[in-house]
DNA sequence: CTTCTGACA
DNA sequence: TGTCAGCA
């Protein structure tokens, strides 16, 4: 199947099929006319990709945690020990991130705690044209980025 | 209409 | 990753 399929049947974008092969993390074939070639257990592998892409492993590590893309057998082989050792050197930056975030929340904690209000209600004039807080979408949108 | 490669207000 | 361009 060709990449617009092989995009609905995944449900990964074909910008991300692309990119996944640039890594080296796939190997569609191609037709005669140069458009990639899904198989099944090109989808399959796709989806194994994901899991560990969201489960936060680096490109660099998904390549080493799948078998390779030109072996055909599909099993997947002994786990290499170097390799066990970077994942848990990546769980372990990730805990001392998470650490760091917390402290970052403690404080805003502490500051929210110790703001001091502006005591009753002062007298909002505020007319339709004027937004106050950002729209559902914006805020995601925005979010994100911070 | 779909895919391809390359590039980035 | 999205998205646009310029082709085929």
């Amino acid at each position: 199947m060709r990449i617009g399929e092989a995009a609905r049947a995944s449900g990964v974008s074909a910008r991300s099929l692309r990119y996944y092969e640039d890594e080296g993390l796939i190997v569609p074939g191609r037709f005669d006319n140069g458009f990639r070639d899904y198989c099944r257990s090109t989808i399959d592998r796709v989806l194994a990709i994901r899991s560990l892409l969201e489960s936060g492993l680096p490109v660099r590590l998904i390549r080493e945690a799948l078998p390779d893309p030109a072996d055909a057998s599909g099993g997947a082989g002994p786990v290499d020990e170097e390799f066990l050792r970077e994942v848990r050197a990546h769980r372990d930056r990730l805990a001392a991130r998470i650490a760091l975030l917390s402290e970052q929340q403690a404080a805003l904690d502490a500051y929210l705690r110790a703001a001091p209000r502006t005591d009753p209600h002062p007298p909002l004039a505020l007319d339709a044209s004027v937004r106050v807080l950002p729209s559902a979408h914006e805020d995601r949108r925005t979010a994100q980025h911070r």
